[in-house]
DNA sequence: TAGACTGTACGCAGATCATCGAACACTTTG
DNA sequence: CAAAGTGTTCGATGATCTGCGTACAGTCTA
């Protein structure tokens, strides 16, 4: 269902590394969206982010209990679900939930999510 | 995720077969809820249904790509995630979309489905 | 009552998913 | 430069999901 994707501009950073590949939330499909937040360990992810600051919180910072391996997988199912930007910084990765943007594609959904226990 | 429920009350009507087992909305987690809408028959299911009158709809006659174990199938899915209703009607099965009882706890998400293309 | 019809239950196959450990690449720190 | 830290990728594993055909249980009709 979910297919890779590309526009991945030049790093003008510093870092070396391929930066993550990013799916803009017009081009996410209902069913894709839904999937993604079916997940406790991912609705963890996006509540978490939620609640910080942009670009506040790296990977590794999350509670939840799942090791590295498979927490790199959820962030990249969030990444082609749209509803998270992530960005490199010197080793670490820090993240973004795309909230104007998800919401105006899939209104009412984050929503849902931040206030639904 | 999702688990068997009970509440089965005695069939006062002329059917002789086991009544569908329901889960209100509001036992519904959102994981669940998410998951039965992640997929395109089921998405099909719901939209068809909610064009359509209540109790209008018995289950062989939805527009849908799977065979009838398969369809069973979905509709024990949208059963147990409160979104539908059935009721038996002599050797058929009939359907009704619970909007109202959805939505109150799941503001906005039949909305989304519903308008969402 | 025999046969057609509607839908469920069961068992199976194939696909997808979540998770892990290990190996790797890159960055930062000592 | 070596070591520690962050995160991705790979391969494997077990669980779950979707679909099918078949068999079955009721119900309706001729």
């Amino acid at each position: 269902m979910t297919k890779g994707n590309v526009a991945a501009p030049a790093s003008a950073s510093a870092s070396h590394r391929t930066p993550p590949e990013h799916v803009h939330p017009r081009d996410v499909l209902l069913e894709t969206a839904m999937a993604a937040l079916s997940d406790p360990v991912r609705l963890a992810l996006v509540r978490e982010l939620a609640a910080s600051e942009d670009w506040e919180r790296t990977c590794g910072s999350f509670d939840v209990p799942v090791r590295k391996a498979a927490l790199s997988h959820h962030f990249a199912v969030l990444r082609s679900a749209g509803l998270i930007e992530q960005r490199d910084a010197g080793a670490k990765r820090i993240n973004r939930l795309r909230r104007a943007e998800f919401d105006e594609h899939f209104p009412g959904l984050l929503d849902l999510v931040l206030r639904r226990r």
